[in-house]
DNA sequence: AAGGCGGGGTG
DNA sequence: CACCCAGCCTT
């Protein structure tokens, strides 16, 4: 309890001012905690306001279409985040009667919710005793106590969920747990540690071992694909483009994007002949836009995206509707697209 | 147990 | 360049 309360006493002084720390409403924290997944606070917070003014209530976020809500989160990144949050809120507004349930163990149920989110809803909109562990949890616990288990080991998950729970205010869940992991956040952070006017430097064992450079220890890394992009832009003589839907698993599942041609080599044309359902196009009409490749480093991949467009004199088939968006020009916006095709289309603004 | 899944920020 | 972030889901 010592620690706990020298935790409070700290949070008392130094937290931020964060919107969603004035609400005990389990919807607001909800969406608080699913944005905040992976997702530091600054990119997070204008994503949070954008979304409560859209949808003030669970019913207001159920009722919209999937392709509007991956709009709202289009840059937020881990767009299943977004497509099981719009499956929760319909979840809840129908299965739940729009009230989110109120223990632990009910919210692990709930899809996109996991043991974090959920001991994160519990004790802030429930006073639920259940500690979180989260990034921050993992670095503060295994400095201040020196525990070497590596943090995404079986063991370590199982371990520091124990010590988590063992060091939690059980009296003030709600506090402690924002408390502790405010306290990794701008306190004891990855890199440059303000252990100078730390209050657990006297029983920190990595300060008086000096391992802040080595906790907490974690395993993997995660290997890192190249991979070549070319997309084509086909515009009509109506100003039509043509998108496409990532209906496939993978990486921006349900967002709109141009037509691709992924390869794992570098290739120097666009390969029509690779696709079924296009207008009759001769290689001469089209034209690379960017002689150099846009990089764009995603976790796991390294993409080196090239575009290229084609001006049509005719218009497009209405065939084509059946495997293509065909999209006036300046609806562009109104679809949810991968940052990389935001920023070109800003760069390269396509003329009418 | 391991791998997939974004984008932004830091040193 | 490597590493991190209020993690979760699938295989």
């Amino acid at each position: 309890m010592q620690f706990a309360k020298a935790l409070i006493n700290w949070y008392n002084t130094h937290q931020r001012d964060l919107p969603w720390r004035h609400s005990t409403q389990a919807y607001e924290i909800w969406l608080s905690e699913i944005m905040l997944q992976q997702t530091q606070v600054k990119q997070a917070l204008p994503y949070y306001l954008k979304f409560l003014k859209h949808f003030p209530t669970v019913h207001d976020l159920a009722k919209a279409d999937e392709d509007q809500v991956l709009k709202l989160w289009q840059g937020l990144g881990y767009y299943s985040r977004a497509r099981n949050l719009h499956f929760t809120a319909k979840d809840i507004s129908k299965n739940y009667n729009g009230s989110f349930p109120t223990t632990y163990k009910n919210l692990l149920q709930l899809k996109g919710v996991g043991e974090y989110t959920a001991a994160a809803i519990a004790s802030f909109a429930f006073n639920e005793p259940k500690a979180v562990v989260d990034g921050n949890v993992y670095r503060v616990l295994s400095r201040v106590f020196g525990i070497d288990t590596p943090i995404n080991s079986t063991e370590g998950i199982k371990q520091f969920k124990i010590k988590a729970n063992e060091l939690l205010d059980r009296k003030n869940p709600a506090t402690y747990n924002q408390a502790i992991m405010e306290f990794g956040a701008i306190q004891c952070k990855p890199k440059q540690p303000n252990c100078l006017f730390c209050p657990f430097q006297n029983i920190c064992v990595a300060f008086q071992q000096s391992k802040i450079e080595v906790l907490p220890v974690k395993l993997k890394k995660t290997k890192v694909k190249t991979r070549y992009f070319n997309y084509l832009i086909i515009e009509d003589e109506r100003e039509n483009i043509l998108l496409n839907k990532r209906n496939q698993k993978g990486i921006w599942q349900n967002l709109y994007e141009f037509i691709l041609s992924d390869t794992t080599k570098q290739i120097d044309d666009f390969p029509l002949d690779k696709f079924q359902y296009l207008p009759k196009i001769k290689s001469k009409d089209i034209r690379l836009l960017n002689s150099t490749p846009i990089k764009h480093v995603l976790t796991h991949r390294k993409l080196f995206v090239r575009f290229w467009q084609v001006k049509l004199s005719e218009a497009f088939d209405p065939q084509l509707a059946e495997h293509y968006e065909i999209v006036k020009h300046d609806q562009l916006n109104d679809y949810a697209v991968p940052v990389l095709i935001e920023n070109f289309i800003k760069q390269y603004v396509l003329r009418a």
